[in-house]
RNA sequence: GUGAAUGUAGCUCAGCUGGUUAGAGCAUCAGAUUGUGGUUCUGAGGGUCGUGGGUUCGAGCCCCAUCUUUCACCCCA
């Protein structure tokens, strides 16, 4: 019975359209990742279970795609145990790897493993597909690429400058007019102390994090709930009411945290990152502190880095950039007091903004590699054009030859025009015997009889 | 995990308050043109109407379940 195939929820098959504008996007990423000097880098599609569980928060765990153990994976398994203890358990039980969650913690793992290879400081690129169990909605998929840049092994600030820099060219480069969020995981340490809830930092930053979209009243709500007291709602108040430009928010933290040595140290930090930026010279697109930043994964606790598209041709809303700092990332495989910082371009919704803005259809990227088709007369004459496809190719020509000698004529102008191959060699009796070939401009529908070195040095234009 | 919408040919969609044999455009293939594509004309193939159950004399259409896709929440690239 022939089933209708499919593919799993949340996956995508790429055509040769797509790829080619998909690989636009990878080589323009890679070639600043090149330029400011990182290295490559590849780690497996799956690690250890134990590598990622508790690396991303509760959440984050619920989302990682475990493997189910090979073999017969019930023998062995209390199975009294397991009923009594549930799914969760269960799970652990037969589960022992996992297909990765981001690059970032593969990436310190392979730090720790590697660290008598590697001359700190180690600046890694990595681009690799991720795997997240996640609802697929609008630009959220279950498989997707991450495009990574970190370095690890220094904590100087000039780091976080440079990565802001790189995330600037490389939007730039791609024509997309972004917003560059930036805030300080300090900042919000000592948000949380100033109003005696340093344990729920994590509930707090994540309904700050909505305040520009669900507006304060909500956002107060939502910390009620989470258990947040209103006395520390309450003192909370001036942040909701922060806006204007660095200078402005900056000083009124330095009020509102001055008590808070942590708040004052991630005062001091992005302070840094701005002067130094400016040090720079070039103006960036657009870079603002949002005090209300507070995405990026648990293990942050220094800068924080967000990407927004800013575009009137784009409806898309949320980021295509995350990044941050992580103090001690390495700590937890065994390699203290490592300091890292990074950020990872979410290219699947890149191309969708991209898409979107009708972009791709400016750049006219080609599909089709080949520069010219040999038609295939018959037997003898497919003898004869494999020796002139082989000087083609030899001449640094892209060249294909139409495999079959027995289709029609009209076929294989058919193929070379569906294909968009701007020139066909037709090889028939009369050009073996004059060594004169024809050749045909499939954009004029002009033919000339030209030898084969005519035709390489046409081509070689 | 929660809430909603959706599913008819490879693709985009028609299909009347339930009524014979489910249609169109595009795409594909073939012919008009046995050494010439993109235009035109002619023809052909392709569907267990997402899947399973139910209501009915009768279901693409109504009901239930399930899956897919999409959107929002949660969270995130």
């Amino acid at each position: 019975m022939a089933e209708k195939p499919s593919i799993p929820k949340g996956t995508r098959d790429f055509g040769p359209t797509e790829m080619t504008r998909r690989n636009y996007i990878f080589e323009t990423i890679r070639r600043h990742f090149r330029r400011y000097g990182y290295l490559p880098i590849e780690t497996p599609a799956m690690e250890n279970l134990k590598t990622l569980m508790g690396k991303y928060g509760e959440e984050g765990d619920r989302l990682i795609f475990r493997i189910l153990n090979s073999g017969d994976f019930l023998e062995g398994a209390n199975l009294q145990e397991i009923q009594t203890k549930g799914s969760l358990f269960a799970a652990s039980q037969f589960s022992e790897k996992a297909l990765r969650y981001d690059l970032t913690v593969p990436f310190a793992r392979f730090v720790v493993q590697h660290q008598n290879e590697i001359s700190f400081p180690f600046k890694r690129y990595q681009i690799q597909p991720v795997w997240r169990a996640d609802r697929p909605q609008k630009g959220r998929y279950r498989e997707f690429f991450q495009c990574d840049a970190d370095v690890i092994g220094s904590d100087s600030l000039l780091n976080e400058i440079e990565l802001i820099r790189l995330m600037d060219d490389v939007f730039s480069d791609l024509t997309i007019k972004t917003t560059i969020k930036i805030n300080n995981r300090k900042i919000l340490s000592g948000i949380a102390e100033v109003t005696g809830e340093s344990d729920r930092i994590v509930e707090m930053t994540v309904a700050i994090d909505k305040l520009d979209k669900i507006g304060k009243q909500k956002v107060k709500e939502e910390l009620l709930t989470k258990g947040l007291s209103a006395d520390a709602i309450n003192k909370m108040q001036p942040l909701f009411e922060s806006h204007g430009d660095f200078e402005s928010k900056l000083n009124f933290l330095k009020t509102f945290l001055a008590e808070v040595s942590i708040g004052l140290k991630g005062i001091e930090e992005t302070e840094a990152v701005i002067r130094y930026l400016n040090a720079f010279g070039k103006q960036l697109q657009n870079l603002e502190l949002d005090i209300t930043l507070a995405r990026g994964l648990n293990y942050y606790t220094g800068s924080i880095f967000e990407v927004k598209v800013n575009d009137s041709r784009s409806t898309f809303s949320g980021s295509v950039l995350g990044g941050g700092r992580y103090d001690d990332l390495t700590g937890i495989f065994g390699l203290p007091n490592v300091s890292g910082v990074g950020i990872s371009f979410g290219i699947d919704r890149i191309y969708d903004v991209m898409l979107e803005m009708n972009l791709f259809d400016q750049l006219k990227l080609s599909e089709t590699t080949s520069q010219v088709l040999l038609a295939n007369f018959g037997q003898e004459e497919e003898q004869f054009s494999l020796k002139i496809l082989n000087e083609l190719r030899q001449a640094g020509i892209n060249a294909e030859i139409f495999p079959e000698h027995a289709a029609k004529m009209k076929k294989q102008m058919s193929y070379a025009d569906s294909k968009k191959i701007p020139f066909v060699v037709l090889i028939g009796k009369d050009e073996m015997q004059s060594g004169s070939l024809t050749i045909k401009d499939m954009a004029t529908g002009q033919q000339e009889k030209l030898t084969l070195n005519d035709i390489i040095s046409k081509l070689s234009k």
